[in-house]
RNA sequence: GGGGCGGUAGUUCAACUGGUUAGAGCACUGGCCUGUCACGCCAGAAGUUGCGGGUUCGAAUCCCGUCCGCCCCGCCA
């Protein structure tokens, strides 16, 4: 490479003195020492110009050879990333010269002395605010990505919030105690990662998809608040908000009911949008119940800044000659409507391509939709399905007037929700119809307990140890589907933040509720017994919460993306594209875990 | 597991319906240049068109398979 043909000088005794970005005008006449990468070199020839980065900045150097021969000459050689330290006397440009796009460019370092620390390749994408290269080309040169600022931006937000929040619980009575990552594999929730034993040859060791057993044994150990910063880890596929490997701040609390634990949620939750990002959020945060929720935005994270909302049609549906919807509402399925007012804009080939983007997205059936003209005469494939009552009806509910564009799924109530709720963030963002707020956060609260899978059983809507209501108990046996648990969730900017609930601290309860998902007592003991031994020691009521920390760094430094904010994260195939992980190992080394690796036979 | 989009020089892209030697910007290499700041000018090098197979006189282009990246459903809380 150049390095061969290039003399690397030591650093020797010489020391940096100054940041790039900390030259300014005070600094001028001053002898300063700088080091950092060679951002951009321009060679005239008779006088070369690098504009020389470090992490907090960057600074024009320049080389004349009136100033020193030597530096000059050395400087011709400079190549983009190269790793120089430069002692020079800082000079204020000339009027003319002053570059007004650069922080320091009113200065400029006069270089009488450099040292050539290291020669580099050339980087593959420019170290540039956007990189211009594909995802693929980025996360295999982790290196030269994360020189870029949006990426140095978002870890200096990670480690702000991280931070902060850090220093809120800490303030509010929370203990940091760290809990094993060698744990064991559980049957329930995601796929584990596994772990072999060599000392236990055929056992195996499982990576914590979250501390939360571990956190509620600490509870009934008599902790009576616990954190932590917590990597977690499930095998389950990817997705731009979901990496193989992230953390959560993990917290856990005794003698507490609901109110006891969102009102800590909501202190550490400002403190720490503060803290990083300078983000003041309001006091207290907005509550919303799940229904609600899913009534007005089909979605149990609205992004409640985006002004469209939802209108159930459903029994406007139930006696109707339109077969089509009302053979779904007959199946117990739900017709809603996505009133869109003054919407000229939305042509009907938009429409056109907003039906195929559901159908091929989202398994949509298809999109119904009428629009009102300016005349008030109704345009719509459906349309003559209706009668002049329902048409009246619709009219009245969805508020619809000359201009307004109205859009229906009529589905099992999950997806039609999620196709309206789809719809609703991309018009109401292409459309502008938000409330103008750079900031929206609420509680969604009174989730229920239970639900029904495809084939009827009972299951939980988030994890078995959720605590119902206390008057809702007697009906776990009568009615578990009217159950209402204590969950919650922190939603910001339409981003699931985490949730959190509380937990059931009797070991009969929890019982109960294990009965109602379908478990005997045999299946009880296995999967759970640790767990309901430990709850007969003297367990306290207790409650917490998990931050999902990734999600919360993302929705603060505006990244789109998972991989923006991890340094080095995985591909939507787990891989790790710089350290290529996953690999092969060698066969001694599976011989030492008595693991015989049986690859799956190609077809 | 399924659906969608994409894969051509280091990189970002182009190459009409299959047709001569696959082009351009940036980056790179060499040369020139004393006030640039996305410096400029001149010259140059750079390709297994992801991979494998097929159709064809002829494939970057059409077909089949496969690998990789991204988005989504399933999955995951």
């Amino acid at each position: 490479m150049t390095s061969e043909r290039t003399k690397l000088d030591a650093m020797g005794t010489l020391r940096r003195s100054h940041g790039c970005g900390q030259i300014d005008r005070s600094c001028v006449g001053e002898e300063v020492v700088v080091a950092g990468w060679a951002h951009r070199r321009r060679d005239h020839g008779g006088v070369i110009f690098v504009d020389l980065r470090d992490q907090g900045g960057l600074v024009q150097v320049v080389f004349r050879p009136e100033t020193s021969t030597e530096a000059h000459e050395r400087a011709g050689d400079i190549r983009s990333e190269w790793v120089i330290l430069a002692r020079g006397v800082v000079e204020a440009r000339s009027a003319e010269t002053v570059n007004a796009k650069m922080a320091t460019g009113e200065v400029e370092v006069n270089v009488h002395e450099l040292r050539v620390l290291n020669s580099a390749s050339p980087p593959p994408f420019p170290i540039e605010e956007e990189a211009g290269a594909d995802e693929s080309v980025r996360l295999k040169h982790r290196i030269h990505d994360l020189r870029r600022p949006p990426l140095q931006r978002a870890l200096a937000v990670r480690d702000a919030l991280s931070r902060a929040m850090r220093q809120s619980l800490s303030s509010q009575g929370f203990m940091d105690i760290e809990t094993p990552m060698l744990a064991r594999a559980t049957p329930e929730g995601a796929r584990d990662f596994l772990v072999p034993s060599r000392m236990h040859p055929g056992s195996f060791y499982a990576l914590p998809q979250s501390p939360q057993i571990m956190k509620q044994l600490l509870m009934v150990s008599g902790f009576e608040r616990y954190y932590q910063i917590a990597r977690c880890f499930r095998d389950e596929d990817q997705r731009a908000d979901r990496q193989l490997e992230f953390t959560q701040v993990d917290l856990e609390m005794s003698f507490v009911g609901v109110e006891e634990v969102l009102a800590v949620l909501e202190k550490t939750t400002r403190d720490g949008c503060l803290g990083a990002a300078g983000v003041e959020l309001p006091e207290p945060f907005p509550r919303m119940s799940y229904s609600e929720a899913m009534d007005r935005f089909g979605c149990d994270r609205p992004d409640t800044r985006i002004l469209l909302e939802l209108v159930d049609m459903t029994d406007l549906f139930s006696t109707s000659g339109f077969k089509a919807f009302k053979g779904v509402v007959d199946k117990g399925g739900i017709v809603k409507c996505l009133p869109v007012h003054d919407a000229d804009g939305i042509s009907r080939s938009e429409i056109d391509r907003l039906e195929s983007f559901v159908r091929k997205e989202l398994g949509a059936r298809g999109l119904g939709w009428i629009r009102i003209a300016e005349d008030g005469e109704w345009r719509s494939p459906i349309v003559k399905f209706l009668t002049e009552e329902e048409r009246a009806a619709i009219a009245e509910r969805s508020e619809a007037r000359p201009g307004s564009l109205l859009f229906f799924q009529a589905d099992v109530a999950d997806k039609a929700n999620a196709i309206l709720s789809r719809l609703r963030i991309d018009l109401g963002e292409k459309l502008g119809r938000v409330d103008g707020r750079d900031w929206d956060v609420l509680f969604v609260v009174d989730f229920p307990l239970f639900e029904r899978d495809d084939k009827g059983q009972l299951t939980y809507v988030h994890q078995p140890f959720v605590a119902p209501l206390e008057e809702d108990i007697p009906l776990l046996e009568t009615n578990p589907e009217a159950v209402r648990g204590t969950h919650y969730d922190v939603v910001m900017n339409g981003t699931e933040l985490g949730s959190g609930s509380l937990r059931n601290h009797r070991a009969d309860i929890q019982r109960d509720i294990l009965r109602a998902l379908g478990y005997s007592e045999e299946q009880m003991q296995q999967s759970f017994g640790f767990m309901l031994d430990a709850l007969e020691l003297g367990a306290p009521p207790h409650g917490g919460f998990a931050f999902g920390f990734d999600r919360m760094v993302m929705v603060l430094a505006g990244a789109d993306s998972l991989r923006d904010v991890v340094a080095f994260p995985k591909t939507q195939r787990g891989q790790d594209l710089l350290l290529e992980a996953p690999s092969p190992v060698a066969t001694d080394q599976l011989d030492e875990l008595s693991i015989r690796v049986r690859l799956p036979k190609p077809e």
